[in-house]
DNA sequence: TGCAACGTTGCGTATTTTGCAGCGCTGGTT
DNA sequence: AACCAGCGCTGCAAAATACGCAACGTTGCA
Protein backbone atom coordinates (compact mmCIF):
# COMPACT_ATOMS: atom_id res chain seq x y z
CA UNK A 1 0.00 0.00 0.00
CA UNK A 2 1.28 3.45 -0.33
CA UNK A 3 1.53 5.11 2.74
CA UNK A 4 2.23 8.84 0.84
CA UNK A 5 -0.88 8.83 -0.90
CA UNK A 6 -2.94 7.56 1.87
CA UNK A 7 -1.65 10.72 4.23
CA UNK A 8 -2.49 12.56 0.75
CA UNK A 9 -6.25 11.42 0.51
CA UNK A 10 -6.82 12.29 4.46
CA UNK A 11 -5.51 15.72 3.95
CA UNK A 12 -8.35 15.98 1.27
CA UNK A 13 -10.88 14.63 3.73
CA UNK A 14 -9.63 17.17 6.36
CA UNK A 15 -9.92 19.70 3.95
CA UNK A 16 -13.18 18.60 3.32
CA UNK A 17 -14.08 19.84 6.93
CA UNK A 18 -12.98 23.10 5.75
CA UNK A 19 -9.55 25.35 4.90
CA UNK A 20 -6.71 25.08 7.26
CA UNK A 21 -3.15 25.96 7.81
CA UNK A 22 -0.76 23.95 7.21
CA UNK A 23 0.34 23.23 10.76
CA UNK A 24 -3.39 22.50 11.55
CA UNK A 25 -3.30 19.74 9.29
CA UNK A 26 -0.23 18.50 10.37
CA UNK A 27 -1.69 18.17 14.06
CA UNK A 28 -4.47 16.92 13.07
CA UNK A 29 -3.09 14.53 10.92
CA UNK A 30 -0.06 13.64 13.25
CA UNK A 31 2.47 14.00 10.36
CA UNK A 32 5.00 16.28 10.24
CA UNK A 33 4.96 19.53 9.20
CA UNK A 34 7.35 19.33 6.15
CA UNK A 35 5.89 16.13 5.05
CA UNK A 36 2.33 17.76 4.73
CA UNK A 37 4.10 20.26 2.94
CA UNK A 38 5.27 18.46 0.33
CA UNK A 39 2.47 16.83 -0.25
CA UNK A 40 0.38 20.02 -0.24
CA UNK A 41 2.66 20.95 -3.14
CA UNK A 42 2.11 18.23 -5.70
CA UNK A 43 -1.45 18.28 -4.83
CA UNK A 44 -1.49 21.86 -5.02
CA UNK A 45 0.35 21.21 -8.49
CA UNK A 46 -2.67 18.80 -10.21
CA UNK A 47 -5.09 21.44 -8.45
CA UNK A 48 -6.84 19.31 -5.47
CA UNK A 49 -6.14 22.21 -3.39
CA UNK A 50 -5.24 25.68 -3.25
CA UNK A 51 -3.67 27.94 -1.29
CA UNK A 52 -4.89 31.36 -0.54
CA UNK A 53 -2.84 34.65 -0.12
CA UNK A 54 -2.82 34.06 3.86
CA UNK A 55 -1.33 30.36 3.19
CA UNK A 56 -4.84 29.04 4.29
CA UNK A 57 -5.28 25.93 1.84
CA UNK A 58 -8.37 25.13 0.22
CA UNK A 59 -10.23 22.29 -2.10
CA UNK A 60 -9.24 22.63 -5.32
CA UNK A 61 -11.13 23.08 -8.94
CA UNK A 62 -9.91 19.62 -10.31
CA UNK A 63 -11.67 18.12 -7.11
CA UNK A 64 -14.54 19.95 -8.50
CA UNK A 65 -13.82 19.22 -11.81
CA UNK A 66 -13.51 15.75 -11.33
CA UNK A 67 -16.57 15.09 -9.65
CA UNK A 68 -18.40 17.18 -12.18
CA UNK A 69 -17.74 14.65 -14.89
CA UNK A 70 -17.64 11.78 -12.86
CA UNK A 71 -21.95 12.61 -12.07
CA UNK A 72 -22.16 13.21 -15.76
CA UNK A 73 -20.65 9.71 -16.50
CA UNK A 74 -23.87 8.61 -14.61
CA UNK A 75 -26.38 8.84 -17.21
CA UNK A 76 -29.22 7.82 -15.18
CA UNK A 77 -28.54 11.57 -13.28
CA UNK A 78 -28.85 13.42 -15.94
CA UNK A 79 -32.03 11.61 -17.23
CA UNK A 80 -33.55 11.72 -14.00
CA UNK A 81 -32.94 14.83 -13.21
CA UNK A 82 -35.65 17.18 -14.71
CA UNK A 83 -38.03 14.49 -13.44
CA UNK A 84 -36.66 14.67 -9.90
CA UNK A 85 -36.79 18.52 -9.58
CA UNK A 86 -40.68 18.57 -10.90
CA UNK A 87 -41.13 15.23 -8.32
CA UNK A 88 -39.25 17.26 -5.51
CA UNK A 89 -41.30 20.88 -6.47
CA UNK A 90 -44.58 18.62 -6.16
CA UNK A 91 -44.20 17.34 -2.39
CA UNK A 92 -41.24 19.46 -1.20
CA UNK A 93 -39.28 16.42 0.67
CA UNK A 94 -35.64 15.64 0.49
CA UNK A 95 -35.17 13.38 -2.83
CA UNK A 96 -32.16 11.58 -3.13
CA UNK A 97 -30.96 9.54 -6.38
CA UNK A 98 -28.82 6.53 -5.45
CA UNK A 99 -26.65 3.84 -6.58
CA UNK A 100 -25.40 0.58 -5.08
CA UNK A 101 -21.75 0.93 -5.05
CA UNK A 102 -20.20 -2.35 -3.82
CA UNK A 103 -22.08 -3.13 -0.53
CA UNK A 104 -23.37 0.29 0.25
CA UNK A 105 -25.37 3.14 -1.54
CA UNK A 106 -24.39 6.05 -2.78
CA UNK A 107 -26.33 9.19 -3.11
CA UNK A 108 -25.64 10.37 -6.62
CA UNK A 109 -28.50 13.28 -6.59
CA UNK A 110 -30.27 15.41 -4.10
CA UNK A 111 -32.55 17.37 -4.16
CA UNK A 112 -33.35 19.54 -0.73
CA UNK A 113 -36.64 19.65 2.00
CA UNK A 114 -38.67 22.87 1.30
CA UNK A 115 -38.57 22.81 5.16
CA UNK A 116 -36.11 24.65 7.21
CA UNK A 117 -35.52 21.58 8.52
CA UNK A 118 -32.47 20.03 6.05
CA UNK A 119 -30.67 16.70 5.97
CA UNK A 120 -27.52 16.03 6.89
CA UNK A 121 -27.23 14.11 4.02
CA UNK A 122 -25.25 15.11 0.31
CA UNK A 123 -24.16 13.78 -3.10
CA UNK A 124 -21.49 11.13 -2.70
CA UNK A 125 -22.19 10.42 0.89
CA UNK A 126 -22.28 6.38 1.23
CA UNK A 127 -24.81 4.66 3.46
CA UNK A 128 -25.80 1.22 4.20
CA UNK A 129 -28.10 -1.17 2.03
CA UNK A 130 -29.80 -2.81 4.94
CA UNK A 131 -31.45 0.46 6.39
CA UNK A 132 -32.30 2.27 3.73
CA UNK A 133 -35.30 2.70 1.36
CA UNK A 134 -32.86 2.90 -1.22
CA UNK A 135 -30.72 -0.03 -0.20
CA UNK A 136 -33.47 -2.56 -0.27
CA UNK A 137 -34.56 -1.37 -3.81
CA UNK A 138 -31.75 -1.76 -5.18
CA UNK A 139 -31.09 -5.27 -3.51
CA UNK A 140 -34.52 -6.86 -3.97
CA UNK A 141 -34.16 -7.11 -7.75
CA UNK A 142 -30.45 -8.26 -7.29
CA UNK A 143 -30.02 -12.25 -8.64
CA UNK A 144 -29.96 -14.25 -5.15
CA UNK A 145 -26.30 -15.02 -5.04
CA UNK A 146 -25.23 -11.64 -5.89
CA UNK A 147 -27.75 -9.80 -3.49
CA UNK A 148 -25.80 -12.23 -0.85
CA UNK A 149 -22.27 -11.56 -2.03
CA UNK A 150 -23.44 -7.84 -1.52
CA UNK A 151 -24.60 -8.39 2.06
CA UNK A 152 -21.52 -10.40 2.54
CA UNK A 153 -19.43 -7.33 2.74
CA UNK A 154 -22.44 -5.12 3.93
CA UNK A 155 -21.96 -4.16 7.83
CA UNK A 156 -25.48 -4.83 8.81
CA UNK A 157 -25.35 -3.19 12.90
CA UNK A 158 -28.27 -1.62 14.18
CA UNK A 159 -28.75 2.45 13.07
CA UNK A 160 -31.56 2.27 15.41
CA UNK A 161 -33.83 0.27 17.70
CA UNK A 162 -35.76 -0.99 13.74
CA UNK A 163 -32.73 -1.69 12.04
CA UNK A 164 -33.35 -5.27 10.44
CA UNK A 165 -30.28 -6.92 11.54
CA UNK A 166 -31.08 -10.22 11.23
CA UNK A 167 -30.17 -11.64 7.60
CA UNK A 168 -33.25 -14.04 7.05
CA UNK A 169 -35.67 -11.32 7.82
CA UNK A 170 -33.61 -8.72 5.73
CA UNK A 171 -33.89 -11.40 3.05
CA UNK A 172 -37.93 -11.70 3.61
CA UNK A 173 -38.14 -7.67 3.75
CA UNK A 174 -36.48 -7.23 0.20
CA UNK A 175 -38.94 -10.24 -1.14
CA UNK A 176 -41.68 -7.97 -0.20
CA UNK A 177 -40.19 -5.10 -1.84
CA UNK A 178 -39.59 -6.81 -5.10
CA UNK A 179 -43.63 -7.59 -4.55
CA UNK A 180 -45.05 -4.54 -4.18
CA UNK A 181 -42.65 -2.86 -5.90
CA UNK A 182 -40.96 -0.24 -3.39
CA UNK A 183 -39.68 -0.14 -0.10
CA UNK A 184 -40.18 1.48 2.79
CA UNK A 185 -37.66 2.57 5.72
CA UNK A 186 -39.30 3.26 9.63
CA UNK A 187 -36.75 4.80 11.18
CA UNK A 188 -34.69 1.93 10.54
CA UNK A 189 -31.78 4.25 9.56
CA UNK A 190 -32.16 7.89 11.33
CA UNK A 191 -34.18 7.84 14.44
CA UNK A 192 -37.17 10.23 13.68
CA UNK A 193 -36.71 9.60 9.96
CA UNK A 194 -39.13 7.72 7.71
CA UNK A 195 -38.65 7.15 4.28
CA UNK A 196 -39.82 5.84 1.02
CA UNK A 197 -37.86 4.29 -2.36
CA UNK A 198 -38.58 2.95 -5.72
CA UNK A 199 -36.72 1.18 -8.06
CA UNK A 200 -35.59 3.35 -11.68
CA UNK A 201 -35.32 0.15 -14.14
CA UNK A 202 -33.00 0.00 -17.30
CA UNK A 203 -33.85 -1.39 -20.75
CA UNK A 204 -32.65 -4.53 -19.07
CA UNK A 205 -35.32 -4.75 -16.69
CA UNK A 206 -32.74 -4.33 -14.03
CA UNK A 207 -32.53 -1.52 -11.48
CA UNK A 208 -29.98 0.70 -11.71
CA UNK A 209 -30.50 3.60 -9.37
CA UNK A 210 -33.19 4.12 -6.56
CA UNK A 211 -35.63 7.50 -5.87
CA UNK A 212 -36.15 7.53 -1.91
CA UNK A 213 -38.15 10.91 -0.42
CA UNK A 214 -36.82 11.02 3.29
CA UNK A 215 -39.28 12.78 5.64
CA UNK A 216 -38.80 13.44 9.86
CA UNK A 217 -41.50 12.20 11.36
CA UNK A 218 -42.15 15.58 13.07
CA UNK A 219 -43.21 16.94 9.55
CA UNK A 220 -45.60 14.26 8.16
CA UNK A 221 -46.70 10.92 9.85
CA UNK A 222 -45.61 7.39 8.06
CA UNK A 223 -49.17 7.05 6.93
CA UNK A 224 -48.59 10.61 5.07
CA UNK A 225 -45.72 9.21 3.51
CA UNK A 226 -46.87 6.47 2.34
CA UNK A 227 -49.67 8.74 0.61
CA UNK A 228 -47.16 9.43 -2.12
CA UNK A 229 -45.98 6.33 -2.72
CA UNK A 230 -48.48 6.34 -6.49
CA UNK A 231 -46.78 9.62 -7.36
CA UNK A 232 -43.13 8.41 -6.74
CA UNK A 233 -44.20 5.28 -8.73
CA UNK A 234 -44.84 7.44 -11.61
CA UNK A 235 -41.98 9.32 -11.29
CA UNK A 236 -39.67 6.49 -11.05
CA UNK A 237 -41.62 4.83 -14.32
CA UNK A 238 -41.16 7.99 -16.03
CA UNK A 239 -37.23 7.93 -15.99
CA UNK A 240 -36.94 4.05 -16.40
CA UNK A 241 -39.04 4.73 -19.18
CA UNK A 242 -36.87 7.62 -20.65
CA UNK A 243 -33.83 5.37 -19.29
CA UNK A 244 -35.21 2.83 -21.82
CA UNK A 245 -37.03 0.57 -19.98
CA UNK A 246 -40.27 -1.30 -21.39
CA UNK A 247 -42.83 -2.32 -19.21
CA UNK A 248 -43.86 -5.48 -19.02
CA UNK A 249 -47.35 -7.42 -18.93
CA UNK A 250 -45.89 -8.80 -15.53
CA UNK A 251 -44.92 -5.41 -14.78
CA UNK A 252 -48.42 -3.97 -16.06
CA UNK A 253 -49.98 -6.57 -13.45
CA UNK A 254 -48.65 -5.29 -10.45
CA UNK B 1 8.17 16.45 -5.06
CA UNK B 2 5.55 13.09 -4.13
CA UNK B 3 6.16 11.15 -7.05
CA UNK B 4 3.70 8.40 -6.27
CA UNK B 5 1.21 11.21 -5.05
CA UNK B 6 1.11 12.31 -8.69
CA UNK B 7 1.34 9.17 -10.66
CA UNK B 8 -1.88 8.75 -8.49
CA UNK B 9 -3.56 12.35 -9.07
CA UNK B 10 -3.24 11.78 -12.62
CA UNK B 11 -5.36 8.35 -12.31
CA UNK B 12 -7.64 10.25 -10.56
CA UNK B 13 -7.95 12.79 -13.68
CA UNK B 14 -7.75 10.08 -16.53
CA UNK B 15 -10.63 8.65 -14.73
CA UNK B 16 -12.77 11.61 -15.25
CA UNK B 17 -12.19 11.03 -19.06
CA UNK B 18 -14.64 7.79 -17.99
CA UNK B 19 -14.60 4.22 -16.43
CA UNK B 20 -11.19 2.60 -17.44
CA UNK B 21 -9.18 -0.82 -16.65
CA UNK B 22 -6.13 -1.90 -14.81
CA UNK B 23 -3.48 -1.71 -17.76
CA UNK B 24 -6.08 0.89 -20.28
CA UNK B 25 -4.34 2.72 -16.85
CA UNK B 26 -1.08 1.85 -17.28
CA UNK B 27 -0.53 2.05 -21.07
CA UNK B 28 -2.15 5.39 -20.79
CA UNK B 29 0.12 6.78 -18.19
CA UNK B 30 3.22 4.87 -19.24
CA UNK B 31 3.55 3.22 -15.59
CA UNK B 32 3.59 0.05 -14.68
CA UNK B 33 0.78 -1.64 -14.19
CA UNK B 34 1.92 -3.07 -10.19
CA UNK B 35 2.44 0.52 -9.72
CA UNK B 36 -1.44 1.44 -10.78
CA UNK B 37 -2.97 -1.50 -9.14
CA UNK B 38 -1.37 -0.42 -5.99
CA UNK B 39 -2.13 3.36 -6.04
CA UNK B 40 -5.60 2.15 -7.31
CA UNK B 41 -5.93 -0.16 -4.01
CA UNK B 42 -4.96 2.71 -1.62
CA UNK B 43 -7.18 5.04 -3.34
CA UNK B 44 -10.09 2.44 -3.59
CA UNK B 45 -9.08 2.01 0.35
CA UNK B 46 -10.18 5.98 1.07
CA UNK B 47 -13.05 5.21 -1.69
CA UNK B 48 -11.72 8.07 -4.03
CA UNK B 49 -12.08 5.14 -6.87
CA UNK B 50 -14.19 1.90 -7.13
CA UNK B 51 -14.12 -0.75 -8.89
CA UNK B 52 -17.20 -2.43 -10.64
CA UNK B 53 -17.72 -6.17 -10.93
CA UNK B 54 -15.98 -6.36 -13.95
CA UNK B 55 -12.70 -4.85 -12.60
CA UNK B 56 -13.32 -1.95 -14.24
CA UNK B 57 -12.60 1.20 -12.67
CA UNK B 58 -14.78 4.89 -11.55
CA UNK B 59 -14.32 7.93 -9.85
CA UNK B 60 -15.69 7.33 -5.81
CA UNK B 61 -18.02 8.57 -3.79
CA UNK B 62 -15.38 10.27 -1.96
CA UNK B 63 -14.78 12.75 -4.64
CA UNK B 64 -18.52 13.30 -4.79
CA UNK B 65 -18.68 14.22 -1.64
CA UNK B 66 -15.36 16.41 -1.36
CA UNK B 67 -16.20 18.80 -3.93
CA UNK B 68 -20.48 19.10 -2.66
CA UNK B 69 -18.20 19.84 0.59
CA UNK B 70 -16.27 22.04 -0.97
CA UNK B 71 -18.68 23.73 -3.07
CA UNK B 72 -20.76 24.33 -0.23
CA UNK B 73 -18.00 26.05 1.96
CA UNK B 74 -18.18 28.64 -0.77
CA UNK B 75 -21.14 30.05 0.93
CA UNK B 76 -21.56 32.89 -2.07
CA UNK B 77 -22.85 29.78 -4.09
CA UNK B 78 -25.33 28.55 -1.60
CA UNK B 79 -26.63 32.86 -1.57
CA UNK B 80 -26.62 33.28 -5.72
CA UNK B 81 -27.94 30.12 -6.46
CA UNK B 82 -31.71 30.76 -5.92
CA UNK B 83 -31.10 34.46 -7.55
CA UNK B 84 -29.15 32.79 -10.34
CA UNK B 85 -32.19 30.01 -11.19
CA UNK B 86 -34.57 32.46 -11.67
CA UNK B 87 -32.35 34.66 -13.88
CA UNK B 88 -31.23 32.06 -15.98
CA UNK B 89 -34.81 30.67 -15.97
CA UNK B 90 -35.97 34.58 -17.51
CA UNK B 91 -33.39 34.81 -20.02
CA UNK B 92 -32.15 30.74 -20.82
CA UNK B 93 -28.89 31.36 -21.65
CA UNK B 94 -25.54 29.51 -19.96
CA UNK B 95 -24.99 31.27 -16.50
CA UNK B 96 -21.77 31.14 -14.79
CA UNK B 97 -20.38 32.08 -11.28
CA UNK B 98 -17.07 31.95 -10.87
CA UNK B 99 -14.83 33.11 -7.97
CA UNK B 100 -10.37 34.22 -8.58
CA UNK B 101 -8.48 31.28 -7.43
CA UNK B 102 -4.97 32.40 -7.76
CA UNK B 103 -4.16 33.40 -11.40
CA UNK B 104 -7.05 32.11 -13.51
CA UNK B 105 -10.94 32.03 -12.45
CA UNK B 106 -13.11 28.92 -11.45
CA UNK B 107 -16.43 28.15 -11.94
CA UNK B 108 -18.55 27.28 -9.21
CA UNK B 109 -21.54 27.25 -10.43
CA UNK B 110 -23.30 26.44 -13.73
CA UNK B 111 -26.56 26.77 -14.94
CA UNK B 112 -27.30 25.59 -18.46
CA UNK B 113 -28.67 26.84 -22.03
CA UNK B 114 -31.90 26.32 -22.50
CA UNK B 115 -31.34 25.81 -26.06
CA UNK B 116 -29.53 21.91 -27.57
CA UNK B 117 -26.22 24.16 -28.48
CA UNK B 118 -24.71 24.08 -25.01
CA UNK B 119 -21.66 25.06 -24.00
CA UNK B 120 -18.44 22.30 -22.85
CA UNK B 121 -17.82 24.38 -19.60
CA UNK B 122 -18.55 22.78 -16.12
CA UNK B 123 -18.37 23.37 -12.31
CA UNK B 124 -14.71 23.30 -11.48
CA UNK B 125 -12.99 24.44 -14.77
CA UNK B 126 -10.43 26.92 -14.99
CA UNK B 127 -10.01 29.90 -17.11
CA UNK B 128 -7.96 32.62 -18.01
CA UNK B 129 -8.47 36.11 -16.33
CA UNK B 130 -7.56 38.02 -19.32
CA UNK B 131 -9.77 36.70 -22.12
CA UNK B 132 -12.94 36.23 -19.56
CA UNK B 133 -15.78 39.02 -18.70
CA UNK B 134 -15.59 37.24 -15.33
CA UNK B 135 -12.00 37.72 -15.02
CA UNK B 136 -11.99 41.03 -15.82
CA UNK B 137 -15.20 41.78 -12.69
CA UNK B 138 -13.02 39.91 -10.68
CA UNK B 139 -9.62 41.66 -11.24
CA UNK B 140 -11.40 44.87 -11.96
CA UNK B 141 -11.66 46.06 -8.09
CA UNK B 142 -8.63 44.74 -7.13
CA UNK B 143 -5.70 46.91 -5.70
CA UNK B 144 -3.33 47.61 -8.49
CA UNK B 145 -0.76 45.73 -6.62
CA UNK B 146 -2.85 42.36 -6.65
CA UNK B 147 -3.87 42.75 -10.13
CA UNK B 148 -0.05 43.26 -11.24
CA UNK B 149 0.41 39.99 -9.24
CA UNK B 150 -2.37 38.09 -10.71
CA UNK B 151 -1.15 39.32 -13.83
CA UNK B 152 2.49 38.07 -13.25
CA UNK B 153 1.30 34.14 -12.57
CA UNK B 154 -1.04 34.17 -15.67
CA UNK B 155 -0.79 33.23 -19.23
CA UNK B 156 -1.75 35.96 -21.31
CA UNK B 157 -1.87 33.83 -24.58
CA UNK B 158 -4.28 34.45 -27.73
CA UNK B 159 -7.08 32.51 -27.54
CA UNK B 160 -9.13 33.95 -30.34
CA UNK B 161 -7.68 37.03 -32.77
CA UNK B 162 -10.01 39.36 -30.39
CA UNK B 163 -8.18 38.98 -27.58
CA UNK B 164 -6.52 41.52 -25.34
CA UNK B 165 -2.97 40.03 -25.12
CA UNK B 166 -1.02 43.77 -24.19
CA UNK B 167 -1.07 44.08 -20.69
CA UNK B 168 -1.54 47.87 -20.65
CA UNK B 169 -3.97 47.08 -23.13
CA UNK B 170 -6.21 44.94 -20.94
CA UNK B 171 -5.44 47.85 -17.61
CA UNK B 172 -7.29 49.87 -19.38
CA UNK B 173 -9.98 47.43 -20.20
CA UNK B 174 -10.11 46.85 -16.43
CA UNK B 175 -10.93 50.88 -15.63
CA UNK B 176 -13.28 50.67 -18.27
CA UNK B 177 -14.86 47.73 -16.37
CA UNK B 178 -14.56 49.73 -13.01
CA UNK B 179 -15.97 52.56 -14.70
CA UNK B 180 -18.91 50.88 -15.78
CA UNK B 181 -20.08 48.40 -13.40
CA UNK B 182 -19.86 44.99 -15.73
CA UNK B 183 -17.51 43.68 -18.21
CA UNK B 184 -17.96 42.46 -21.81
CA UNK B 185 -16.13 39.77 -23.79
CA UNK B 186 -16.81 39.93 -27.67
CA UNK B 187 -15.45 36.77 -28.71
CA UNK B 188 -12.13 37.11 -27.40
CA UNK B 189 -12.28 33.72 -25.05
CA UNK B 190 -14.05 31.66 -27.73
CA UNK B 191 -14.72 31.79 -31.20
CA UNK B 192 -18.80 32.96 -31.48
CA UNK B 193 -19.08 33.10 -27.97
CA UNK B 194 -19.78 36.57 -26.94
CA UNK B 195 -19.88 37.45 -22.66
CA UNK B 196 -20.62 39.51 -20.24
CA UNK B 197 -19.93 40.03 -16.47
CA UNK B 198 -20.83 41.81 -13.30
CA UNK B 199 -19.20 41.78 -10.05
CA UNK B 200 -20.71 39.99 -6.43
CA UNK B 201 -19.65 41.95 -3.60
CA UNK B 202 -19.46 40.99 -0.25
CA UNK B 203 -19.76 43.10 3.08
CA UNK B 204 -16.81 44.96 2.72
CA UNK B 205 -17.34 46.24 -0.46
CA UNK B 206 -14.83 43.90 -2.67
CA UNK B 207 -15.43 41.94 -5.43
CA UNK B 208 -15.76 38.01 -4.04
CA UNK B 209 -17.47 36.73 -7.53
CA UNK B 210 -18.68 37.32 -10.75
CA UNK B 211 -21.55 35.93 -12.52
CA UNK B 212 -21.59 35.95 -16.38
CA UNK B 213 -23.58 34.94 -19.17
CA UNK B 214 -22.31 33.20 -22.33
CA UNK B 215 -24.08 32.94 -25.35
CA UNK B 216 -23.04 31.71 -28.89
CA UNK B 217 -23.68 33.98 -31.69
CA UNK B 218 -25.86 32.30 -33.55
CA UNK B 219 -28.15 32.20 -30.48
CA UNK B 220 -28.35 36.36 -29.73
CA UNK B 221 -25.88 38.90 -31.50
CA UNK B 222 -23.85 40.94 -29.27
CA UNK B 223 -26.24 43.71 -29.14
CA UNK B 224 -28.91 41.66 -28.25
CA UNK B 225 -26.71 40.08 -25.33
CA UNK B 226 -26.01 43.40 -24.45
CA UNK B 227 -29.68 44.36 -23.56
CA UNK B 228 -29.05 42.06 -20.57
CA UNK B 229 -26.77 44.07 -19.11
CA UNK B 230 -29.21 45.68 -17.00
CA UNK B 231 -31.21 42.86 -15.56
CA UNK B 232 -27.32 40.76 -14.81
CA UNK B 233 -27.24 43.98 -12.59
CA UNK B 234 -29.94 43.87 -10.99
CA UNK B 235 -29.27 40.07 -9.98
CA UNK B 236 -25.86 40.84 -8.71
CA UNK B 237 -26.72 43.48 -7.06
CA UNK B 238 -29.54 41.33 -5.42
CA UNK B 239 -26.96 38.88 -4.76
CA UNK B 240 -24.43 41.36 -2.90
CA UNK B 241 -27.36 42.78 -0.57
CA UNK B 242 -27.44 39.01 0.40
CA UNK B 243 -24.07 38.57 0.88
CA UNK B 244 -24.28 41.67 3.44
CA UNK B 245 -22.82 44.41 0.91
CA UNK B 246 -24.38 47.66 1.61
CA UNK B 247 -24.43 49.95 -1.48
CA UNK B 248 -22.55 53.71 -0.98
CA UNK B 249 -23.44 56.49 -2.32
CA UNK B 250 -20.80 56.55 -4.71
CA UNK B 251 -22.39 53.26 -5.94
CA UNK B 252 -25.84 54.57 -6.31
CA UNK B 253 -24.22 57.45 -8.66
CA UNK B 254 -23.30 55.59 -11.15
C1' DT C 1 -8.11 -28.11 -25.16
C1' DG C 2 -5.03 -24.58 -25.90
C1' DC C 3 -4.05 -19.81 -26.13
C1' DA C 4 -4.10 -15.13 -24.91
C1' DA C 5 -5.17 -11.31 -22.10
C1' DC C 6 -5.51 -9.52 -17.79
C1' DG C 7 -5.14 -9.04 -12.95
C1' DT C 8 -2.29 -10.26 -9.23
C1' DT C 9 1.77 -11.58 -6.02
C1' DG C 10 6.72 -11.99 -3.84
C1' DC C 11 10.98 -10.24 -3.64
C1' DG C 12 15.40 -7.62 -4.04
C1' DT C 13 17.03 -3.17 -5.33
C1' DA C 14 17.10 1.57 -5.34
C1' DT C 15 14.62 5.53 -5.40
C1' DT C 16 11.67 8.24 -2.30
C1' DT C 17 10.07 9.92 1.38
C1' DT C 18 10.90 11.21 5.85
C1' DG C 19 12.35 13.74 10.06
C1' DC C 20 15.66 16.77 11.96
C1' DA C 21 17.75 21.12 12.61
C1' DG C 22 17.92 25.47 11.34
C1' DC C 23 16.88 29.71 8.49
C1' DG C 24 14.04 33.66 7.19
C1' DC C 25 9.96 36.05 7.12
C1' DT C 26 5.87 38.30 9.11
C1' DG C 27 3.10 40.24 12.60
C1' DG C 28 2.30 41.46 17.10
C1' DT C 29 4.11 43.35 21.70
C1' DT C 30 6.62 46.09 24.95
C1' DA D 1 12.44 50.49 17.19
C1' DA D 2 13.78 46.33 18.60
C1' DC D 3 12.45 41.97 20.19
C1' DC D 4 10.05 37.75 20.27
C1' DA D 5 7.06 34.22 18.76
C1' DG D 6 4.85 31.71 15.29
C1' DC D 7 4.84 29.82 10.95
C1' DG D 8 6.36 28.39 6.50
C1' DC D 9 10.09 26.57 4.23
C1' DT D 10 14.88 24.21 2.82
C1' DG D 11 19.17 20.83 2.74
C1' DC D 12 20.79 16.72 4.10
C1' DA D 13 21.49 11.99 5.55
C1' DA D 14 19.13 7.77 7.03
C1' DA D 15 15.72 4.57 6.27
C1' DA D 16 11.51 3.15 4.92
C1' DT D 17 9.00 2.72 0.70
C1' DA D 18 7.56 2.11 -3.74
C1' DC D 19 9.19 0.18 -7.87
C1' DG D 20 9.94 -3.11 -11.63
C1' DC D 21 10.78 -7.76 -12.79
C1' DA D 22 9.37 -12.29 -13.50
C1' DA D 23 6.14 -15.55 -12.77
C1' DC D 24 1.54 -17.42 -11.41
C1' DG D 25 -3.66 -17.84 -11.48
C1' DT D 26 -7.79 -16.97 -13.67
C1' DT D 27 -10.98 -15.83 -17.09
C1' DG D 28 -12.67 -15.67 -21.69
C1' DC D 29 -12.16 -16.89 -26.45
C1' DA D 30 -10.81 -19.69 -30.57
Amino acid sequence: MSASLAKALRILTVLGDGPASLDELATQLEVHKTTVLRLLRTLADEHFVHRDAQHRYHLGAQLFELSSRGLDQREVRSIAAPHLLAFNRAHGHTTHLSELVGSEIVYIDKLESHDHVRMASRVGLRGPVHSTAAGKVLLADLPPAAAAQVLDGADLSARTPNTIIDRDAYLDELARVREQGWAQDREENEPSINCIGAPVRGAAGTVVAAVSVSVPSIVATYDQLIELVPSLLAVTGTISRDHGWRPTREDHSR
